[in-house]
DNA sequence: GAAATTCCTGCACAAAAACGCAAAAAGCAG
DNA sequence: CTGCTTTTTGCGTTTTTGTGCAGGAATTTC
């Protein structure tokens, strides 16, 4: 293979997937990674892709993939992503929030995986985008710049319109007296808005959010089917919870 | 074998396979390496063929995978997107299509522009979305892959809904004759929309693109008001827009 | 913090290109 | 056909380019 030609591969996946692994191309194209890595360099070089740690990104990519933006630890979202998405099946269509929990679990969708998601998250769109089998739809509206996500009545009239099978909500805050709660207002009512369009409502939140409280609410612990957190389900902390008649995992 | 012939020979080779080597080529004709590499340079000196480091690729691999790359049309656009921004005023609500173009716009918007932009690009929502004054709204839909933006019934519904105050359309194709043309369905679709619900329509093309025709019809040049390239507006190429009512810049 | 990846640098080796030169082939006039 | 010039080709040598490998540094991950 000309070098030329391996270099045009390797852009058209990376305008293709948005990002790629140097370790993936090189077991692809069956050359070292050192020239791999020469490869993205020189591509980087000409400004047609972006050289990270590990690989590279599109242009358009690299201003939202934040890597580990998270203020809490990064593996206890990861713990979470891998137990949210264990509830996901082919055929399903899932509506999610924003979050970066949210964003972890769209990075750890399965390539074989069939669904449809649905969302507003600009970060979890952009995960989803570029999963082999994913159909995407993205909820518009006004975008509220702190949270990348769209708000307003638009968003929430199309996501009343819906009814999906599970709905993945990232979670500020919760205890057993108030529910969940949360502190932007406008995020609250888009919130609101999916769980009623949805069969089943999931939580994911780690543990530090949990019995804490925000001060605008969006719903009771009736209202929500699960909770997903980084502990076992037997942890003493998560007992009231499903006492209340919340499912744990 | 003679040299006209072995070059004819060659170059069918290249417009088969999109690319040769060099080292192949000398086996397969029995003559010395030297001899086909000073034959593959003729062809590159006439512009036949692209001539690398051991063999040669076709043009039209080169228009494949590196569609318009290069630094000069980098250029070509960001002069292009300078003269686009300096359209918008404060106050404006404007509506962009998806294209690079578009996205070099983006980057080139100055920071103190307070204006509301509504697109259904993602990576426009990416630059739109990081600038201080700017408000985004995003227009929801199924998203295509492919073009990274959001297509499909409610996006143009949506796009119908409102009245723009101007609207910059990344162009595909545009000739006299047939006026703005593209290859994407549903992309033409939702053009058209914009073009409806805009009190001025302002086109963004680099001149390759200019006198070139594309399947799909967009509209005719009496929809648009304005045709933006790189080239000064005294340009020959551009005169025909011109006698057709179209403002170049 | 420790372990695992990934990155960078210099180096070696092979493949290809560039260059000069001379032999071979072709064209041409007598 | 012969002698001459011009073009084309092949061959050695030198440079350049492309690739992989080994190490130590840097970064990420757990």
């Amino acid at each position: 293979m000309l070098k030329k030609e391996r270099q045009a591969y390797i852009l058209h996946q990376v305008n293709l997937h948005n990002k790629v692994l140097s370790s993936l191309l090189c077991s692809e194209i069956n050359v070292s990674e050192d020239t791999i890595r020469r490869d993205l360099q020189e591509l980087a070089d000409e400004g047609k892709v972006i050289k990270v740690h590990g690989g590279a990104l599109s242009h358009s990519f690299n201003q939202v993939y934040f890597p580990n933006n998270g203020v809490y630890s990064q593996n206890h979202k990861k713990t979470i992503a891998e137990k949210a998405v264990g509830l996901i099946s082919n055929g399903m269509f899932v509506l999610t929030s924003g979050g970066t929990t949210i964003i972890e679990m769209a990075r750890s969708l399965p390539a074989q995986l069939k669904a449809t998601f649905i969302s507003g998250s600009i970060p979890a769109i952009l995960e989803y985008m570029y999963h082999p089998n994913i159909e995407v739809i993205l909820i518009g509206d006004k975008i509220s710049k702190n949270s990348k996500i769209t708000v307003g009545s638009e968003a929430i009239a199309k996501i009343k319109q819906l009814k999906a099978d599970i709905c993945f909500l990232g979670t500020n805050a919760i205890d057993v007296e108030h529910g969940i709660t949360d502190n932007d207002w406008e995020v609250v009512q888009l919130k609101r808005a999916m769980i009623e369009s949805s069969k089943m409502v999931v939580c994911l939140s780690i543990a530090e959010k949990i019995n804490s409280a925000q001060p605008i609410r969006v719903c009771g612990l009736d209202e929500i089917d699960m909770l997903i957190t980084e502990l076992p389900a037997n942890d003493p902390l998560l007992k009231p919870y499903i006492d209340a008649g919340v499912k744990v995992a």
